[in-house]
DNA sequence: GATGAATGAGTGTTCATTCAT
DNA sequence: TATGAATGAACACTCATTCAT
């Protein structure tokens, strides 16, 4: 490895676990391998952390951040209710997108693990859940929208997202993404649906 | 074990495959416990499957079988393309409602295996998609709804309907389920729009 | 299998066992090999045989008699002490290159298979050894060759045949055996020597 | 364990292997034997060993190398072609008797291994073979023994070493070797004849 | 701080043997 | 007698974690 600088080697193992974690997922990927990747050594890897499960629940937890943060921030520069849904559902799709690996690892690789990643999986899907809700309750609030339930709706449209990230990251055929997000967002608006005469039931 | 009957053996192990899959996960689970389980042994295991992973295998392409199975022949019952649609929707939600421990199997354990799983679990979700999309292109071409692109949406749905399976099998309250069914239908239903003056784009 | 014929069965089953043995090598060799090739079953193989090793050492005193019997019957047709000896050597190689498999298994495969059979394959070795040696003895006692180390020769003997045997089992060209036995059996009775003057030291 | 020594460990990992090969036999022999024996473990054997079969295979080239070596070595220090055959006789016979393990490995255990160890085997046997070969023949070149078949001849030598040390190995009196070493040379070399008459056939 | 050799509990799989039918 | 399903001890190999240097 390079010279003596911790918080470097920190990152270089953090990226390499990232990369390993997304090509393999979490039990095919070995503690050797993500050493090796980091250009580090297994010793480094538990200097700097505790075990194989901690940095997988610790990357799990910055990427989370990460894109709620990219999807609030372009949020706030929306204006009105139902542009900020609008807005909310475009920036998570684009970022989530645009982050192939770190979504492979939270929407694909994180599951199944077992209970023991369970919480942590729940914590995420919430993460990410709550960003949509969070705006969706603000167009119900100033009479963008017709009431409903938005946590409901909020997991729905995650789902949705999941979904379909998930069978183009699986998928062989990788580039069709970016056709994708704008048709999806499309169904998604559609489902809050604007009634005819423009009342609520 | 008891009597010597080769297919209620058979039997035994694969529901207590199914049992400890959906309880554990499939690395967490071990032949030991399926065996254990199953009240037969290890020997019996491999007498009737070649492999932990084959089993695997074989009960998720078994579960796909027969909760698709269980979905088209309520379709089947219903009249009118968009009665259908809505019968699908409402068919494959119940009917995964129904089969917890199956639906969890196949749509939260087999999720990040790493790539020996890829294509057996793409394969699954196709063939919910499948059944969804092509109700979908019969509602569209008989014109009680307005053309879209029924692949995306019927991945889009069955992910709206898995996440919120999902997050309700993976919470510890797990009675709500039931009540989720008709909120999260109409709402899966109202992504198709019918728009205000009843004519397409 | 067929009708219910005891000594049948156990014949079949002896047979497959020396062709399993012979091609897989005992450790190799499974049970349900010996089964399935004798077309009768591994309860059929346990109600006759009370182990895979016992069926083993059974084949292996079976054919170490026959063979051993074959040669001494060869030898009785040949008149004159050392024409017994030249024809004890070109019998046992005759008979041990007449059956492959049994050769096989006497010299190839019973050998290295741990303490277990250790004391079977020496009393193999010493049948062969002996029947070399009484006529070697006879030869000295009658004057025809010089006085030597009986056992000893008999055992190099042996060993010569068994080593080119090998060679040849072991080798993929199969065919240079017949060929090889006229020029070894004169090298080996040539190691008798006369000498010059036709007395002994 | 002791110090960290890689090479040192390496080496403990070999002796314990020749060791435990020698006195159980391959297939008896467990890992966890060679671990116990060496005084590592069964990481450290895997560490730097891929297999079982991949030690005992680089183990047979190692002694075969080294014998044979040996003995070339031994030969070189000889004058004369016949000396030398001889000198290669005796030197093959002493060196594998001083090295009993490393004898019992290749001439004991190595056989009636299924055919994975066949090619190996044949290799180890005819690396031996060479070495008495090429000195036969230039024995044969420089006319002090008639022209005979020298591959087979060395054959031949080979087994008679190889029985004769076998039925040593094998037996509880191992004390007779050195006895015999004379002797079966001596045997050996007579079958080499030189005709009465001086003259070759 | 970093290295990588060493540890050892854990697990999928094999297969000789048993036994209900 | 024969069948073949069932048993379970055995074993090679894996890999997260530790620790001497």
């Amino acid at each position: 490895m390079r010279a003596r600088d911790k918080e470097g080697t920190r990152q270089r193992i953090i990226e390499a676990a990232l990369e390993v974690f997304a090509d393999k997922g979490y039990n095919d990927a070995l503690v050797d391998d993500i050493a090796r990747t980091s250009d580090t050594s297994k010793g480094a890897f538990y200097f700097h952390f505790p075990s194989k499960h901690a940095i997988f629940e610790s990357l799990l937890h910055t990427l989370v951040e990460r894109l709620v943060n990219d999807a609030e921030g372009a949020i706030d520069r929306s204006e009105g209710a139902l542009d900020k849904v609008e807005s909310a559902l475009q920036t998570v799709l684009a970022t989530l997108s645009k982050h192939e690996k770190a979504t492979r690892l939270l929407f694909v690789e994180a599951s199944g693990l077992g209970r023991a990643f369970d919480r942590q999986v729940r914590a995420a899907h919430q993460a990410f859940a709550k960003v949509i809700a969070r705006h969706l309750q603000a167009a119900v609030d100033d009479g963008s929208i017709c009431p409903l339930d938005v946590e409901l709706t909020a997991y729905a449209w995650l789902g949705a997202i999941h979904e379909v990230l998930y069978m183009t990251l699986i998928d062989d055929s990788k580039k069709r993404l970016e056709t994708l997000a704008t048709p999806l967002c499309q169904l998604l608006v559609r489902s809050l649906k604007r009634p005819v005469d423009n009342a609520c039931d």
